[in-house]
RNA sequence: GGGCCCCUAGCUCAUCUGGCAGAGCUCCGGACUUUUAAUCCGGCGGGCAGGGUUCGAGUCCCUGGGGGCCCA
C-alpha cells in the first residue's frame, strides 16, 4: 500500500473488515489504555486530523459512525508517519491496524498501514461551524450530509416512513404498482403540468401531476387494492411547502367508501409516526400534535363556522353566491370574478379555517366544482365525498369515495373544460380514454393521496420541505 | 407575479455615520509520541457581477445574478 497526495492513483477497491459502528459496538467495554491484538481494516472519510510530531490522531467516518486513527512513528516509521500527517481533511482512506483504546479513552485503530482511496481536492468547510448557508446546503447537499446531522436524520426518517407505508399497506393486502410518469394527458389533479416531447412519436407528453387515473384503471382491471408510492410533478412556484417534484402516496381500495378510507389513512398516519419518531405526540413549534386519535371528522361548513362563527350551509344550499362572496370579502378572502360558487366556497375554507385546524382533522365534503373525481356527497347537495386530512393547518391527504359513474364523470370533465376555457389553466383535463375505461365498470372504491414530504416535515419539526427533500429544485446558478 | 431582507477569505462571522478590510477555524511552513474545537510560532488568502455618484465606495444610487421570508 502506498500513495501520495500529489499523485492520487484511485485504487479500485479496499477490503474493509469492519465498520466504525461495528467497532464502537464490539469494543464498547474496552478499557482506556487496553489493546486487543485484533487487526482490522477500516475505510472512510477523514473528518479531522491532529498532528503531534511523532504521533497523529485522525477521525475516520463511514456512513454510520466514526473511529479514531492513531498513527505513531515507532509503528509506521518516519516516512509513513510523515505521509499520514500530510493527509487532508476530507480524504477518503483505508487503514489497517490494531484496535486499541487510548489512555484518554478513545477507541482507535493504531494504524499499521493506510492508503488514500480518493483524495479530497477541494477545501472542506471548516469542522466547527460546518455549513449553515442554505444555498450551499441545498446545492452541495453532499457537504451538508458530511457536516450536519439534520439531513442525515431526515433521509433516515424518510426511509423509515417509506418502509412503514409499504408494510402497513402490504399487511392489508395492497399491491404496489408503477404507472406512467409520462402521460399524454396530465389529469388526476387540478394542477399545471410540465410538458415534454417524445421525438420518435413526435407527440407532446406531460409529467404526471398524479397517478390517480391510472390506478383507477387498475381497479377496473380487477386489482382490488393498489398503491403507488410515487413522484409527481406540478409546474408551480417554489415555497417552504411546495417543490415542483414531490413524493406522494396514492392508494385505492375497491368496495369501500371514503369513511373506510379515512380509517385507513388514520392508522397509516400513526404507523408512519411510530416508525419515524417512535411516538404519537409530535412537538411542532409551540404546539403538540396528538396523532393518538380518533381524528376529528367535521364538514367544511363546520370548520368555517368554528373559525368565523358563521354557518354558510344555508347560503350554500340556497345557492346564495352573493352572500358567500360578501362573507369572503368581510373575511379578507380574495376572490376572482370568474370563480364559480364551488371555488368560492373552497377559497373561503382555505382562507379562514384551514390554518386553524391544528390537531389531525378530516374535513369531509368539498364542492363538486373543485373535486371532479369524487362521488356526490350522500347528504350535502353540490358537495362530494371528498375529505382532506389536515394537520397543523396543512392539507396532507385528500380522500375520496371514487366517482365510478362514467356519465357523471363525463359531465364533471366537461364542467372542468368550461372552467379551463374561461382561463383557469389549472383545471382538470378531460381524459376520454379514462371515460372509456370507466364504461367497463369500476367497483365502488375509496382512495387517497398522501403528501409524504409534508408529513415528514411535520414529524421531524422542520420548517421547509427542502429539509426533507435531498435535492430540492433550485434556480441554476449563472456561471 | 408583488413586498421585505440577505450575499465580505475555503467555512463561520466582524468591519458604528463613505476614509489603509479584520478574527477564529481551514489551508501552507515550523515545534511537539495519547490527541479529540489539541497547543505554540510564522505565512497565503477576500468585498456576487457590471455601471454610476464621490477626492475616495464593502458602505450611497442603478441594472443584473443567486438565496431567504411573507403575500398572491
Amino acid at each position: 500500500m502506498s500513495n501520495d497526495h500529489d499523485e492520487p492513483n484511485y485504487p479500485y477497491r479496499f477490503e474493509r473488515t469492519v465498520t466504525a459502528g461495528d467497532l464502537q459496538e464490539r469494543y464498547a467495554d474496552l478499557k482506556a489504555g487496553d489493546e486487543t491484538g485484533a487487526e482490522v481494516r477500516v475505510a472512510g472519510r477523514l473528518m479531522s486530523i491532529r498532528r503531534q510530531g511523532k504521533a497523529a490522531f485522525a477521525d475516520l467516518r463511514d456512513s454510520g459512525a466514526s473511529i479514531q486513527l492513531f498513527g505513531q512513528q515507532n509503528v509506521l516509521g518516519e516516512q509513513t508517519l510523515d505521509r499520514f500527517e500530510r493527509l487532508h481533511v476530507g480524504d477518503i482512506i483505508g487503514a489497517t491496524g490494531e484496535v486499541i483504546r487510548t489512555r484518554r479513552g478513545e477507541l482507535s485503530v493504531r494504524v499499521a498501514d493506510f492508503t488514500v482511496l480518493a483524495p479530497c481536492l477541494r477545501p472542506m468547510p471548516e469542522k466547527w461551524h460546518g455549513v449553515t448557508d442554505v444555498e450551499v446546503r441545498y446545492r452541495q447537499r453532499y457537504l451538508d450530509l458530511l457536516l450536519n446531522e439534520a439531513p442525515r436524520s431526515a433521509l433516515a426518517g424518510r426511509a423509515r416512513a417509506n418502509a412503514a407505508i409499504r408494510r402497513h399497506l402490504e399487511e392489508r393486502r395492497f399491491i404496489e404498482v408503477e404507472t406512467p410518469i409520462l402521460q399524454p394527458i396530465a389529469s388526476g389533479a387540478v394542477a399545471r403540468p410540465f410538458a415534454t416531447h417524445h421525438n420518435a412519436l413526435d407527440i407532446e407528453l406531460f409529467l404526471r401531476v398524479a397517478p390517480e387515473l391510472f390506478l383507477k384503471r387498475l381497479l377496473i382491471g380487477g386489482l382490488d387494492r393498489v398503491y403507488e408510492l410515487n413522484r409527481s410533478f406540478r409546474n408551480e412556484g417554489i415555497s417552504p411547502r411546495h417543490n415542483p417534484e414531490f413524493t406522494m402516496l396514492e392508494a385505492y381500495e375497491a368496495y369501500v367508501d371514503f369513511n373506510d378510507t379515512m380509517d385507513l389513512v388514520e392508522t397509516l398516519t400513526r404507523a408512519i409516526a411510530m416508525e419515524v419518531v417512535g411516538k404519537l405526540q409530535i412537538e411542532h413549534g409551540e404546539e403538540t400534535l396528538d396523532l393518538e386519535g380518533p381524528f376529528r371528522r367535521i364538514t367544511l361548513f363546520e370548520a368555517v363556522q368554528e373559525a368565523t362563527g358563521e354557518d354558510l350551509l344555508e347560503a350554500w344550499t340556497d345557492g346564495d353566491v352573493e352572500r358567500l362572496r360578501g362573507f369572503a370579502r368581510a373575511n379578507d378572502v380574495r376572490l376572482e370574478d370568474r370563480w364559480d360558487v364551488g371555488k368560492v366556497m373552497l377559497e373561503i375554507f382555505e382562507g379562514t379555517a384551514e390554518k386553524t385546524l391544528r390537531q389531525p382533522t378530516f374535513v369531509a365534503g368539498f364542492p363538486k366544482e373543485v373535486s371532479p373525481l369524487a362521488k356526490d356527497h350522500r347528504s350535502i347537495p353540490g358537495f362530494t365525498e371528498h375529505a382532506d386530512l389536515t394537520i397543523a393547518g396543512v392539507e396532507l391527504a385528500p380522500i375520496y369515495s371514487e366517482l365510478n359513474d362514467p356519465e357523471e364523470q363525463r359531465r364533471r370533465f366537461e364542467q372542468q373544460a368550461a372552467v379551463a376555457s374561461a382561463g383557469d389553466d389549472e383545471a382538470a383535463v378531460p381524459d376520454a380514454d379514462f371515460l372509456e375505461a370507466l364504461a367497463y365498470g369500476m367497483p365502488p372504491a375509496g382512495g387517497f393521496g398522501f403528501g409524504v414530504d409534508r408529513f415528514l416535515a411535520i414529524l421531524l419539526g422542520l420548517p421547509s420541505l427542502r429539509e426533507v427533500i435531498l435535492f430540492p429544485t433550485l434556480r441554476p446558478e449563472a456561471r
